[in-house]
DNA sequence: TTGACATGGAAGCAAATGCTTGCATGTAAT
DNA sequence: ATTACATGCAAGCATTTGCTTCCATGTCAA
């Protein structure tokens, strides 16, 4: 659904650092993000409105103030669809692959 | 430590791909992924050294063929880093949530 | 040893990305 | 009503990114 655009939004450093300060239950300003971003409010507007279109926060207009909030749900979709499944398979690789570099003559040289 | 380069390597969904299409425990050469991904040889290569250079993929040479393994630790510790994060504070939140439905005064609003 | 196979290196290019600057709009305070 | 504040919109620009094309190198097989 938003896989995309989750990975996406997760690849900036500066978009990373936004999520990073974002209280879930408490929800921060545009002006008090900008403060600790060292870029023109413009473009903390731009990389919250990518996070917005992943799914990864929410916005809720308070008179002339916009708060934004933190939604974890995508992140725990990675966790399902990526993550949990790689985790899974770990063990057994790690296993078979110390299997295979002791019997077999691989590297290069 | 590799933190950046993971999350830029998945935010591009052909590599997306051939991570999916890895196997764990027996490497794929370079030849036959190729054959899955529907650009140039050169172009699947650069997504590869991408991958490499997250450690998200290791590599071993066998004669003239370059074989490919999934690494899952950088999954892993993206993981711990973000996601396992923000869930812990999901479940506060939620937690909070319900207290406040229940009636109690620590929330927002 | 010759030819086919598996791969690397690097230049070039169009598109996407991150950021800025300038201007516009709505809301609060005096 | 006027002024300051919080934000949006959009054009412009430099850099990065994803991909291709052309050429080079090393390895296997007959």
């Amino acid at each position: 659904m938003y896989g995309d655009k989750v990975f996406k939004a997760l690849a900036d450093p500066g978009r990373r650092r936004l999520l990073d300060q974002l209280p879930i239950d408490n929800g921060q300003t545009l002006s008090a993000l900008c403060e600790q971003m060292d870029m023109t409010r413009q473009a903390v507007t731009q990389h919250l409105q990518q996070l917005q279109d992943a799914n990864l926060i929410a916005v809720v207009w308070k008179g002339r103030e916009k708060l934004h909030y933190l939604n974890p749900v995508p992140l725990q979709e990675i966790y399902e669809r990526w993550i949990g499944k790689f985790e899974r398979k770990r063990l057994t690789v790690l296993h078979n692959l110390k299997s295979n570099l002791e019997g077999n003559d691989h590297g290069k040289t």
